[in-house]
DNA sequence: CTAATTTTGTATCGAACGATACACATGTAG
DNA sequence: CTACATGTGTATCGTTCGATACAAAATTAG
């Protein structure tokens, strides 16, 4: 048995001429453009420019390198949520969230489309299998968000009548919606203005925040 | 040329055998649950209850039954708009919006899935007609808030500094995200939840209503 | 070296896809 | 009635779908 350079056992046999996280980055922006169900086996190997024989003894199946993708999308977005779960105070939880939803949903640099894979790849499919695979990745962030407000609440941080889960469901609603937003051909400033005024209806806002970061209303107009 | 008691031509030649909004209604199911690339040319016959033949006579192809369920769909919705825009206020606007796609959300009643056609029906698609069909009708609700919003701040209801634009846009953005919720199998008491704290973001909420309405505060825990 | 193991490229499978040809049914027009 | 026009049901078109069979290639094990 030999071993390469991670000290991970090599296998007999020829090896993959492919990296897997390449080739699903590639299958990511086919199922991003065009939902699981228009990304047919020929654009995707296409794509990912591997041959089907080799898609299916790496994945499985087509639903196989979906979940696969849907992986890899979430821990392509692994840094943005650890950065918003390490914020000092709820209402920095929402703002980086929202306002790193926004960023990622239309600064693509022409690698992916606009808008969110988890709410554009396939809400409604013949296989219901796929709508619940996105619900149950959307439903980990709405998970973090809450298990964190709740912790906030224990600390006094947020008022003992806030309701975590609603809290985490409205940001994470707002976060799809701008994402469907995008998805239409929003730009990054008219997504960061529904951010400040979706901001606006966290608690404390509209008094002299406790905090002392008393936020300009984000309805207005023209902001600063 | 005869005339029926609608007053209308009576064409010669075989009647239909079917009711157009009838179909479509049926159609509209298949195409909200599996979205158009998952609903089949079999799958919409079947439910339609008429063969091939009729349906491309009637309606050209599968992308035009798409269109005309989209208009279907939204002549079904213009009840709840034209309530919506008939509210006296823009608060009352917003409070009427957001709880009528909540209501629609999740009370369909069984007739059809949960959520909005808009919005699950084909964010991304294989052909860039269907996405782009679906933002036009969104961005149609849009741009009648966005209208809406421009008479009441010409008139004083809204504050000299708001912007219309973002408003419209913040609350389809919100509505949107509820959907995507509601598809998930959200409740109408988490989607209610939502609305109240989305309204609490309104221009004038969180200081004593001019208007003598001093909502709840709606990110409470137990609202009432 | 030979044997065993795994991946690759080609070529293709049966099923399902969207869409139609065609004969028959059912109406109006005169 | 005949002539014409339109819709219906059956049966099927060519294409594309997701998925494989198979042999050659490339590696390890001994």
């Amino acid at each position: 048995m030999r071993y390469n350079n991670m000290g991970t056992a090599v296998k007999a046999g020829r090896p993959r001429s492919f990296c897997t996280d390449t080739v699903l980055d590639r299958a990511m922006t086919v199922f991003w453009r065009q939902g699981y169900e228009g990304a047919s086996l020929a654009d995707l190997t296409d794509a990912m420019g591997i041959n089907p024989p080799s898609l299916y003894a790496a994945f499985g199946n087509k639903e196989g390198l979906f979940r696969a993708v849907l992986e890899r999308y979430d821990a392509l977005r692994q840094d943005l949520m650890n950065r918003v779960l390490a914020a000092p105070d709820p209402r920095a939880v929402a703002r980086l969230f929202l306002e790193g939803v926004a960023e990622f949903a239309v600064h693509t640099e022409g690698r992916t489309p606009p808008g969110c894979l988890l709410v554009q790849s396939g809400l409604s499919c013949s296989d219901a299998d796929i709508p619940e695979a996105l619900a149950e990745h959307r439903a980990e962030k709405e998970r973090a968000l809450r298990e964190r407000f709740e912790r906030d609440k224990k600390a006094g941080r947020l008022p003992t009548d806030a309701n975590p889960a609603t809290l985490a469901s409205y940001l994470v609603a707002m976060a799809n919606g701008m994402c469907v937003q995008a998805s239409a051909g929003a730009t990054a400033e008219q997504l960061h203005n529904i951010v400040e005024v979706a901001l606006a209806a966290w608690p404390g806002s509209g008094e002299t925040s406790p905090s002392g970061t008393n936020d300009e209303p984000s309805w207005r107009a023209h902001p600063g």
